[in-house]
RNA sequence: GCCGAAUUAGUUUAAUGGUAGAACAAAGCCCUCGUAACGCUUAGAUGUAAGUUCGAUUCUUACACUCGGCACCA
């Protein structure tokens, strides 16, 4: 997918665009006010203040049509530089404007304009020479923005769009909107039978079919077998707990509003939790740590409430509860370095043996003026996010830097991923937690004979496993690799009557891997076919060729060919398929 | 939660202020077959609750859920 931002040419464009989308709306609804219109990755958008009333379906293509007629009248683009002062009196009637000369620099005495026929607008530039250069742009979608992007204030309408040079770029464009609809694991979880939700249960409630149980399950396994053998233990801890247990944590006072209500019963009040640390800090606590003992790693697939917005829910990818993939890894100040390094390189090896490239790294950061959200410490956080930023550094991995993304106890470091549809999100995570194992009274015996404070990772390669599979599913465009497919080999036998016994046979010496056998009474191609629709990655045809030479023909998804070999062969092809987790 | 839009069989969808049409899937018959749909038959639907109306799936309102964004976030 095209980065516009990342493209010099094409973010000038989609600026002027915006502004060409500015100039129709004034046309049509004269009382419109402006509050920004950025290019972004996928476009542009433009924030407008249209009083009472709300941009609907209809207005779209009438906006359009207005920008198509300005841009055929072909006006100069043409860049003024005013004075503050003269700014300030340019836009008087328009308090979003002054809001943003008053907001620019003191230092900053020219402020420039461009002006387009009869619609100048505040902007840095640049734009392109001529509104005649907008010819193949096109509104996507619309919605509400809150202004300044805080849900304390007014509403305002938001267009958004995008601009190309031609017809043809713009056109593929909207054709890979359409691709990226068919990848998107809300549908390929329906086609596939991987997950429903139902309105009798609860939104953001999903439950997993069988096919989307045997990816979850085999997922769990594959994580699961790799950190036993890094010497994490793995622990079953409840879904719920004592509120006392967040009030102590910290997360009553700073989460309350993301986890369900409290329940009382016989006087005692529980919440379902939205997090696991609280449980594995106690599992900590339940025993006398020597320093030799750390790092302990205690890892669940752990099972967490979050009352989660309702306009937030998504598939799978965003839900109200959901699995973690999680560890708390306790360990000496000495050790963070090194342990940050070992989470760090699981991470990547994951990615690399899924086959996983399309993510980045960030590094989360507090905001050091910000001193509520963040926990008071100045020395702690230097120390750890320095921490941080070596390993990444020694292990020489790309990362961007977020200020004010830490989270409230420390620093973090995110692998964000982009779905087929909607915002990039988080998917695994590593955080560096000085402030939990203190508020538990946390310690380990140290070589000194001291009482010593452990420091906390916490992390989840996976993230969820129910996100991890929303995403995989958009990435495998639903072809999953053989080794999680629900259905790895289909038997297809060309004739019931003479080659079903041969089948069977067939079927019963691949008893290691999970084979379908469709002895239906439908034609060869129409068994074909649906094998094809249901993305098994290897179909086997056997009739009385293969009976005759007791051998099998496979076709893999999303080849034409057609392979004969031996039975032992195609093990050994199966078995390959399956260790490269291809 | 906020701003919009949508909701028709298991699924994808058509149409309408006056008996809701189709495709795939299902069931039955037929076909006995070599790599993406043989044919025929049957059964199956207007999210929930009010209102307007002689009559509502269609118009109005509320609720539920879904979708596109915003805000929030694994």
């Amino acid at each position: 997918m095209i980065n516009i931002k990342e493209n010099e040419r094409l973010s000038t464009l989609n600026h002027s665009c915006a502004h060409l989308l500015a100039q129709a709306v004034k046309h049509l609804y004269p009382e419109a006010k402006f509050w920004v219109g950025p290019v972004i990755s996928e476009g542009f958008y433009y924030d407008i203040d249209l009083g009472d009333k709300v941009i609907s379906e209809e207005d779209i293509p009438l906006i359009e049509k207005e920008m198509k007629k300005i841009s055929k009248d072909g006006k100069r683009i043409v860049r003024h530089e005013i004075s503050k002062k003269e700014a300030l009196e340019m836009f008087k009637d328009d308090p979003y404007k002054i809001d943003l000369i008053n907001r620019m620099d003191e230092n900053d005495t020219i402020i420039s304009c461009y002006t387009q026929g009869d619609f100048t607008d505040l902007c840095r530039g640049p734009h392109v020479e001529s509104v005649k250069e907008l010819k193949y742009f096109k509104l996507l979608k619309f919605s509400g923005a809150y202004f300044k992007g805080d849900s304390n204030n007014k509403m305002l309408q938001r267009i958004y769009g995008i601009c190309f040079e031609t017809e043809e770029e713009l056109n593929n464009y909207l054709q890979e909107l359409e691709d990226a609809k068919m990848r998107d694991h809300r549908k390929l979880g329906k086609d596939l039978g991987i997950f429903v939700t139902n309105d009798l249960v609860g939104k953001g409630l999903p439950m997993y079919l069988p096919n989307g149980y045997i990816i979850w399950e085999t997922l769990e396994n594959y994580i699961k077998g790799k950190e036993r053998k890094l010497g994490y233990l793995h622990v079953l801890t409840p879904p719920l707990g004592n509120v006392e247990l967040y009030k102590t944590s910290g997360h009553w006072d700073h989460y309350k509003d993301n986890m369900f209500p409290k329940m009382e019963v016989e006087g005692e009040e529980f919440v379902l939790r939205p997090m696991n640390c609280p449980h594995h800090m106690m599992i900590y606590a339940n025993s006398i740590h020597s320093y030799k003992d750390l790092p302990i790693r205690i890892g669940e697939i752990a099972r967490d409430c979050r009352f989660e917005a309702s306009g937030a829910l998504k598939g799978i990818e965003r839900v109200r509860t959901f699995c973690q993939n999680d560890a708390h890894i306790f360990v000496t100040p000495e050790q963070i370095e090194s342990e940050f390094s070992e989470v760090v390189n699981l991470i990547l090896e994951v990615y690399k043996e899924l086959h996983i490239t399309n993510y980045h790294f960030e590094l989360s950061l507090r905001d050091k003026e910000d001193k509520v959200k963040y926990y008071p410490d100045d020395d702690m956080w230097n120390k750890a996010e320095d921490t941080l930023r070596k390993v990444l550094n020694d292990l020489n991995i790309d990362y961007v830097e977020k200020i004010g993304e830490a989270a409230f106890y420390g620093p973090k470091l995110d692998v964000q991923v982009k779905p087929a549809v909607g915002n990039e999100y988080t998917l695994s995570t590593c955080q560096l937690d000085f402030c939990l194992p203190m508020k538990f009274n946390l310690t380990y015996i140290d070589k000194d004979g001291e009482k010593k404070t452990p420091v906390v990772l916490h992390r989840a390669v996976f993230g969820s496993l129910d996100r991890f599979i929303a995403y995989y599913l958009e990435e495998t465009k639903g072809a999953l690799p053989l080794w999680l497919s629900p259905v790895q080999i289909n038997i297809i036998p060309v004739n019931n009557e003479y080659h079903l016994e041969y089948a069977k046979l067939i079927k019963d010496k691949l008893s290691d891997y999970r084979v379908k056998l469709d002895d239906r009474e439908e034609k060869l191609g129409y068994k074909m076919r649906e094998s094809v629709m249901n993305k098994i990655p290897v179909t086997l045809i056997l009739g009385q060729k293969e009976v005759d030479n007791q051998n099998v023909s496979y076709r893999l998804l999303g080849s034409e060919e057609t392979i004969t070999l031996s039975l032992d062969e195609f093990i050994k092809f199966i078995e390959d398929k399956i260790k490269n987790k291809d």
